[in-house]
DNA sequence: GGCTGTCTGTGCGTTGACGCACATAGATGA
DNA sequence: TCATCTATGTGCGTCAACGCACAGACAGCC
């Protein structure tokens, strides 16, 4: 791959396509372009981040695990962002895990490089800030959404969050899979599922879903999904 | 109220207590100190922010309130830190109502010269970054809780975090105001508190409920309690 | 083809929380 | 003192989600 395309490359990447051609200009030759498998771990909770990652066509989940082994989703991240905000923020680490959610390209760049980009305090500095409040706005409606809403709903916005990050309308994910990003269990996602794919919504055989009706699964999301969409856009639109 | 009285309750504030002298030289004029009765609204959902809190003796709760009337907690914010981060971050405004939930002091700031001051990039801007880190913990935790938890382990949880920003061991405070905060019946914080009172790690008449036994309040709690704990400590203590 | 492992579907009893209705008890003020 | 309001306690039916067990169904591989 030469420089060219993998300028073009990095422009699949929102962040980075918003920074200016300075910026750019120093940060190509510090970002790698990795392939990413279903099921890495990127980040293990509490350990220390040596790279930050710019997805392009992967997704990666943040996840939560329990003690017991329990696990919950708190926030996913694609072409719209970063994983590695606590590089920038100062805390070096998160009690998090991050796992390849959708196999694809990332760029990643190292720890150090990342902070210096970012101390030079340019539209880079302002991009990650402001990518870092949508990842709240994106955390906090998971609390909420988590508290008040069913099965049925919450994996409708999961759907439409996957969506908005993936190059195609094909997701790669077993329902087990899903389940322990919902943190419910897999025959709630199963009974969800059904029903969706009942409405035309989905349609899925053995861990490959395609999304047929993005209208449809709006319908059935709560106003979660769009309350995080709509943050997205104002601060990174 | 003179300077001097006025610069030691700013250091009442982890954040303002944590800045280099020629920073809380700078500050220390323009912040104001404002006492704030239960139930006061200080933020609206997506309202400008004017002004930035930071909470001495008070306690402000973050809300998301439903289309249709129910809400939500995602964080809470006392002595340890701020109440307006998206001023610095970028976004100006987020999608969550701040309300009182312990009357008390807070100094507020003009978000203009809140602004100017994080621009200036010293140990001011770090720890306004590594507390929104901590902050980012609270609400993953806050929505892994409310996804994994019973309602007795979440009332536990809500109780230490709301002890550990308080003057005092009382917290005044009705059971349907807790469970609006906690997004549940008013019911079922009725029976989770009397086992706690049964067991006597609380007592309570009317909204006025006091912590007798922090201990038992943590052995009740979920290992959520502890995560954030640990978290704030590491990146503020 | 047949074996094996994985993914999905289904049934069933249990449970934690909900929604509603209403009872009791402390606080407030005329 | 009495009326009223608010806060808390309790009962009961309902329901969504859980945990467990197991039955297909499909894929990959020898």
């Amino acid at each position: 791959m030469n420089a060219l395309t993998t300028k073009e490359e990095t422009l699949q990447n929102h962040l980075l396509a918003g920074v200016s051609a300075d910026e750019l200009a120093r940060l190509l030759p510090n970002l790698q372009l990795v392939s990413l498998p279903l099921g890495k771990v990127i980040y293990e909770s509490g350990e220390k981040m040596d790279y930050v990652y710019f997805p392009t066509t992967a997704i990666i989940s943040l996840l939560y695990i329990m003690e017991n082994g329990s696990s919950a989703e708190i926030g996913v991240v694609g072409k719209d962002g970063m994983v590695g905000i606590a590089i920038f923020m100062g805390g070096d680490t998160t009690p998090n895990r991050a796992v390849v959610q959708s196999a694809g390209n990332t760029f990643k760049m190292k720890a150090e490089l990342m902070k210096d980009e970012f101390t030079l305090g340019g539209r880079f500095h302002y991009l990650c800030l402001r990518y870092t409040q949508a990842l709240i706005t994106q955390i906090s409606q998971t609390a909420v959404c988590n508290r008040l809403h069913s099965v049925d709903q919450q994996l409708c916005r999961w759907l439409l969050l996957s969506h908005d990050r993936l190059p195609s309308n094909r997701l790669i994910m077993t329902q087990d899979l899903i389940s322990n990003m919902l943190g419910v269990r897999r025959e709630g996602i199963t009974h969800a599922a059904k029903r969706l794919q009942a409405a035309g919504y989905i349609s899925y055989v053995r861990g490959d879903m395609t999304i047929l009706n993005r209208k449809g699964l709006e319908g059935g999301a709560c106003e979660c999904y769009q309350v995080v969409r709509a943050e997205y856009d104002r601060l990174l639109g």
